[in-house]
Formats: C-alpha cells, structure tokens, sequence
DNA sequence: GTTCCGCATGAATCGATAG
DNA sequence: ACTATCGATTCATGCGGAA
C-alpha cells in the first residue's frame, strides 16, 4: 500500500466522492481539509494534540493559544461534516500552575459561537489510568468526550451499542431454577414462564453517557493511548455500515482501524509520515484478518 | 431539639468561634452568610438548586440567570473560607432545547474572575441514574464535583480515603454476595476477588478524580439525591477532626450528618424549615446511635 | 430465618398539546 | 413564536410481603 498524497479535487462531482474513502493523507490537517468537498463526513472522531503536548509536530500549542489555532480547523470540519452527522471531540485540559486551565471551557463556548450545538459531553472513564501521585490532587481517570452537531436531528443508532443490564436482572436471572428454565422452553407461549421472557428480554439496556473503557495497554511504538474501543463504539453509534469517518489527528490510525474493522469507510489525516506509515501496516494487517 | 434562627453575631471575638459549631439555620444563605465571620470555615460541600429546579424555593432560576444569582454567594463563601480550606462545588447542567446548556462552564470563569482557583473538577458516577430513553442522547450518569481553592497550596489528606488496589475493588467490596459469584473481567487477573482474604493485606492505593457512587434511595423518608458518601469522601479528604464544615444549600443534612459522623462539626443553612427539622432529626439519631 | 420477587420511585428529557 | 404542562419512556435500588 503506498502513501497516498493529498490530491487537488474539489471538483469532482458527487458521484466520485468514493474517491475519498479509505485514505490515509500525509499533511497539516490545516492544509489538507480544504481539499475535502462540503457535506461528505458522516462522522468525526479525533483527539487533536493536548496544549503543550506533541511539541514536535504542531509547535506546542500553548494553552492560552489553544481555542485561536482550534477554530479554524473546526470551521472547516463543520464544512465537510454532513447536515446529521455528529463531531466527536475527545480531550481534557491540562493542569496549569496547580489549576485546570480552562481553555477547553472556551473552545465549546467558542465552537458554539462558530455555529456548533453542544449535544452532549460522554466521560471516558479510564480504569487504568497512569499512576503517580501528586501531593494536591489524585490521578486523573476521566476524559471529554465532546458531542458537537450541525443540527439538533442528527443520526443515532442507539440499538448497537446497548449493554447487559446491571447486576439486579442478571443476579436474579442467574438464580432461576433449572426447571423454571426447562419448563419455559418446553411450553412457549403457554402462560408458563412468562416472568422469565421478561426478564430475558430485559437482558439488554441502553448505555448511559458514561464510558468504561481501559486505556490501550498494547505494546504499541505510538505513546497515544487512545483505545480501540473508544472511536468503535462512537462509530457503531453514530455511523451505518459504508458511512464514512474522519479522524483529522489520525495517530497512528486507531480511527481509521476501528472504522476499517467495522465496515464503515475512513478517512485520515496525520502530520507524521512514521505514524501514516504506521496506521497502513495495522489497516493491511485488519485487511489480511478478514480476507 | 428547638429550631435555632440566625443570630448577629458579627463581632464575637476568635476565641468564641465555637459557637458557629453544630448549628442549623433556617433561611436564605444570601442573607445568612454575611453573619459569619471571616476566614471560619474549614471546608464548603453544597450541591445548590440546579437551574430550573425547585422552583417554590429560590425562585426557579433559569439557566441564563444562574451565574448572576450564585456569584454574590460565592464571594460570600469565598470570604467566609479559611485560605487553606476547600469549596466543593456539586453541580451538572441541564439540557436546553436539545443542547447541553453552557452555565456551569460560564460558572466555572466567572468563579475564576472572582479570585477562586479551579484546582479541580472530579467526576461522580451515578450508578443509578434517572432511567428513560431519548432519539439522541442517553441517560445521564454523572455529575460535576468542581474544587475551588483561595490559594494553591490547601489541607489535602490523602491517606484518608485510600482504597484497596483501585476504585473497582471498592464497589466490589460494597456488595460482596453479589459480585463474588460472579466472573470478574478486570484485566488484574483472572481467579481474583473470589474471597475477601485475597483483598485482606493487600496495598492500599490511592483513588482517582472519578468516584462511583449510587444515589441515594427515595424511601429513606426523603429525596436526599446526595449520597451521604459523597460528603464523606470529601470530608475526610479535606478536614481532620474538629474542622468546621459547611453547606450553604443543606437539604435534608446530608453533608451535616457526614461530618457530624466522622467527627467534625457541621454549620448548614437551609430555607425551608421542613428540611430542617429533618436534618435535625437525623443528627439526632446519629447522635443516639453513637451514645 | 433466609431468599426471592413485585413494586414504587427518582437533580431527566422529548414531543405534543394548550394557552 | 414562546412558555407551561403532561404523558411516555426507562432502569437501578430498597422495601415489604411471600415462598
């Protein structure tokens, strides 16, 4: 597989916008969205470098800074995003001088400002989270993640990612006799059993906007410890199958990989060619799984 | 136990500061906090009316109006607060018109401006939260528990609330007869937490910003939604004993039992007298109960 | 005396209906 | 158009009666 560059194709007419699925492109996302037509994103995920990290690669931004260089590349992101297609910001701000800063605080009352509604914000619970201890403050185990919309209709497939109930159902469950069990089976429909259809059929639920996820304990050569699970159960919730997903921080491709194994097309953008490099030897190795 | 109304008592000298001890008034802290003394109080847990809620008692205060309403009260906290003590801010935003309204983040700035220091912003899981099911959003299940300092350096003991290897194993332990039995998919390991002699003698950690409780249930003869371990964790964390606490919004006494319990003295104003007298009988009875 | 099941009930939110 | 109220939806929990 070869890297792909940013090509020139704002013209192209809506028929060929599969042209746009399944890449990786190499470049400042700054430079390289405007290259996307309007309205061809049905969903965004990305976790876009924290303030004063990753100084290497996008100058570190400093905090204070953050919101100014952020706006204009969510402008164009709402450009490229579809009309019900949902932007998921994953992203926490970092303490500064023993105090949260509060430029993410900002950069939603800003994104809001640019046209954005904030939908919702989902707490990545992070059961692993790195060890250290502070002498003010404890080990910090949670993230952001940020809902954005267009629209206030926007797409939701709220059945693919329900859950087992909670420890009540599934004790009780648990406790049924053997014979209740057999006796249900044996007599469908007969009046028999009936409390334990419904419990079965209460054997799932809805999620709530709680995420309990560990962090991505492989031993990958990236430090981002973005896990697997994170953008897939995003995708899962916001996308159909063949829908295309856009991380503009791609990393080392973890969106990418988690729309690829989902069915669902992507689209990448990182600045690092090591990382693009990267994210194809792990989308190949998904391709190679499944043929 | 005779209902105690505020007194003036502006002018007692330090050395009766104890008369602020154990007490609850009844009225509107707007009114009540300019009686106590500077510089007083050890530690602020208060979980104040969400906006658009309680509507008979303060007035239902619409979210674009709570910033203007709650700062005058946080200048008052704020000076009644010892410079080495802790305000703990329980608080969530509600939805408006689809969207995740913005005044707790616009709360969190103006706070700032006020002179407090957002040390901190720990996340409650509810284990339990309201059920219901929406096209485009889930149930919520966490709330905000903001920390604001006067200064960077504040009485933090973190020995005191320290768990056994992890805040999962802490709600293991809570219902042992029920997750016993059940297979347990933490990544620790496998074969774990089958008995309570395997958690007896192990390391004690310290916990993250995240804290898993369950709301309180309603037939506890009132809707105190505040888990009485909410105030409990951020009383030991904060206070040692003998340290004053207060709230401002105390409900049905929760974080006044909380103290009282763990040995501090408790100072709780409320507007309305039924609570109070609820609040004064559950002290009571906590009372006896140690005697 | 245990365990088990039925039931009410929440810091909620949406959509429709009514003024 | 804008606000106020109401019904429907949903699930973890504790209590009390039943097995």
């Amino acid at each position: 597989m070869a890297l792909q560059l940013p090509l020139r194709l704002n013209n192209v007419p809506p028929t060929e916008l599969s042209i746009w699925h399944d890449r990786l492109m190499q470049g400042d996302c700054r430079h390289v969205l405007p290259d996307i037509p309007d309205n061809t994103i049905d969903l965004i995920v990305t976790s876009p470098p924290y303030a004063d990290n990753r100084k290497q690669t996008y100058g570190g931004i400093k905090p204070d800074d953050y919101v100014e260089w952020f706006l204009p590349i969510a402008a164009e992101l709402r450009r490229v995003l579809k009309p019900d297609g949902t932007f998921i910001l994953n992203i926490k701000e970092k303490v500064v001088d023993g105090e949260r800063h509060t430029y993410v605080l900002e950069l939603i009352l800003a994104l809001r400002q640019q046209g954005w509604l904030w939908t919702e914000e989902f707490i990545w619970h992070k059961k692993n989270c790195y060890p250290g201890k502070w002498p003010n403050r404890f080990r910090d185990a949670w993230e952001r993640c940020l809902q954005f919309n267009k629209q206030k209709k926007f797409n939701m497939y709220q059945d693919s990612v329900m859950v087992p109930t909670g420890d009540w159902a599934k004790s009780r469950l648990r406790n049924l006799s053997e014979t209740d069990k057999r006796r249900d089976e044996s007599r469908v429909g007969s009046g028999f059993g009936k409390n334990i259809s419904n419990w079965v059929g209460r054997a799932l639920a809805y999620p709530t906007n709680v995420l309990h996820l560990a962090t991505e304990s492989s031993n990958r050569s990236h430090s981002a410890t973005f896990p697997l699970d994170l953008p897939k159960w995003f995708i899962k919730l916001f996308t159909q199958e063949g829908d295309l997903v856009l991380d503009p921080f791609m990393g080392a491709g973890t969106t990418a990989l988690a729309a690829h194994s989902l069915g669902r097309h992507y689209l990448g953008i990182e600045l690092l060619p090591e990382y693009i490099e990267l994210a194809e030897q792990s989308l190949l190795i998904s391709s190679k799984g499944q043929g």
